[in-house]
DNA sequence: CTGAAAGCGCTAACAC
DNA sequence: GTGTTAGCGCTTTCAG
């Protein structure tokens, strides 16, 4: 890195450390030719300024932090990536913290951002009680929750609907005729298992079909689940029969797939199967999974334009995108019985 | 944020900052009940260090930039996952830059990261010539290349063998006894697209098979170019005749896959097709493509050791992984002609 | 228009 | 063991 300073240039030019930083930040009235010799020397000795040192004079870092389970998941890399494409535009930078899906290493994590100062975070807690930020709640430190957002009231929150994306699912099955839907769901500590399960509930009600506990099964969301949990539902099918499953993550909807083609029945012929948070690659493969979605480029955009507005950098005047809504994605070769 | 400092707790406890700093940090000796004291009274202020503070005193800010074109895309999330388990362990953290694909892009966020002081660089970067890092090249400023290696000495890269994996491609296609093999390649300014041209040239070549430069199309990465180029390729296959095609990006095989389609011939049937990058979702889908693939998780270890020990925090006698070699995957359903 | 002075919060000699 | 002193590099009154 460069070591050149305000107060080397200031020495060269026998002049204070004031007016150089005043001539390179173009702040106040500087003397042209003043300026003009600043900003000479700052070229030749490749000056360039130290954000650190500004940082901790004005407190505020210009950094926002992004606390996820894994950004490897295809979801948070687009949301990220929004986000990105937002707030980069004032100036923030993102500083991102992988928690591995660990509630330990997430505390861990959000301390040291504590540490570094960073002006605000978003965060998809693994924390089901959200612990890990109780810290903020008090504060006004601004704190967006995305994917799963704990039980607590008053949480900045940017989220689909998640009771309306079982309502599209069980829907959509009906609609093709199915009666005897079984389902997988995540843990009901999370919104994201607790609320997708209860839209599951309505929708079959509303519809006059009674929920049957046996066609339900519990994961993680990670795939070994999925897996674990479809080998059970299969397993008394032969009781409780079903000719449809809806399955709410999409690594535990990959694991499902798997225990079903091991089972030897054929997706869709036997079962019809939608999965959730599903990336097709695009429109290359020849079968794709009929899945719910989430719009993922809406939610960063969404995210990054609240956190800029709670850090003063946008007007609330500003036109914010809608509330994120869920979407039932239709494969290709999926005809339901 | 808190807002309590050293100095209150000084004050507080009428002694000097020094010692405050030297009971939290457990520095040097400090009276076992003066450190008691302190720390019960950092307890109740809940005071949180200022590593801000930290860094400008101690010029090192343990924060390492991550430029990546579109951290979205699977290859790249992977790599940044695994970079961030290694370097967390050592309280470093990554600060992320994602270009999208822009130069002029990469260049105003490298200028940033350079301001805010961070401590390396990993960099997988758009611009060709390598112009956007070229003021690191003679300081000892840490940076390591992924993915699109700047055609420059003495740059500290981690990457896979390019040569090797266009082999692997086109020795499988020989071996399943094609003797036409279409080819889409990136740009030839980068060493992702030269070297894969290169490989499959001379593998070509070393089999007695003539390079006919009618069976190779140009693209730059991206999907619609993917399409084009094989749009390009199956307009004239009727004089020149391929029975496979080796497309060197997942997403222009995404694309060159939408083009067979539309044009009805059927995969692998009519075509094979080995593209690279491809990810899968695990084993779900019935039909996948085979695909040459790059270690991702060990390339970031990889560069996160490398990273570490250029900063000094790991010695270099520490076991570094191996270089990242590409694999062939194969399909499940590819039989070729 | 420019300079002097104070300070952001912390660390690191160096004395006592 | 603990306090004093000096900054790290910058911004920002407040005078002149």
């Amino acid at each position: 890195m460069e070591v050149s300073t305000l107060k080397q240039i200031a020495e060269e030019l026998n002049i204070s450390i004031s007016t150089v930083s005043r001539a390179i930040n173009g702040k106040t009235v500087v003397k042209d030719e003043t300026r003009r010799r600043v900003l000479e020397l700052a070229e030749k000795y490749s000056y360039v300024p130290n954000e650190i040192a500004r940082s901790l004079q004005k407190s505020c870092t210009k950094t926002i932090a992004v606390v996820l389970p894994d950004i490897s998941e295809t979801f948070f890399g687009i949301i990220v990536n929004a986000l990105d494409k937002v707030v980069s535009q004032y100036g923030y930078m993102l500083i991102l913290a992988d928690t591995h899906e660990s509630v330990e290493k997430e505390h861990q994590l959000v301390q040291m951002l504590y540490t570094r100062r960073v002006d605000a975070m978003v965060i998809a807690t693994v924390s089901l009680d959200g612990g890990t930020v109780q810290n903020f709640l008090d504060t006004d430190f601004p704190v967006v929750f995305i994917d799963n957002i704990p039980n607590i009231d008053g949480l900045e929150a940017v989220t689909i609907d998640n009771r309306m994306a079982s309502r599209l699912a069980v829907e959509h099955l009906l609609a093709y005729g199915h009666k005897h839907i079984a389902a997988i769901f995540g843990s009901q500590q999370e919104t994201t298992g607790y609320e997708r399960l209860a839209g599951y509930q309505d929708t079959l009600c509303a519809n006059g079909i009674e929920t049957d506990e046996a066609l339900i099964a519990y994961g993680d969301y990670k795939r070994e689940s999925g897996y674990l949990a479809m080998k059970e539902l299969l397993s008394h099918r032969g009781e409780k029969f079903f000719t449809a499953v809806y399955i709410t993550s999409e690594k535990m909807t990959y694991g499902a797939l798997t225990a079903i083609r091991e089972s030897g029945l054929r997706v869709p012929e036997d079962i019809s199967v939608i999965g959730f948070d599903i990336h097709p690659a695009e429109d290359s493969q020849q079968q794709r999974i009929t899945s719910i979605r989430q719009p993922e480029e809406m939610i960063g955009q969404l995210v990054g334009m609240r956190l800029l507005q709670s850090l003063g950098v946008v007007g609330s005047e500003e036109n914010i995108p809608s509330e994120p809504t869920p979407v039932l994605v239709e494969g290709d070769t999926v005809c339901f019985a």
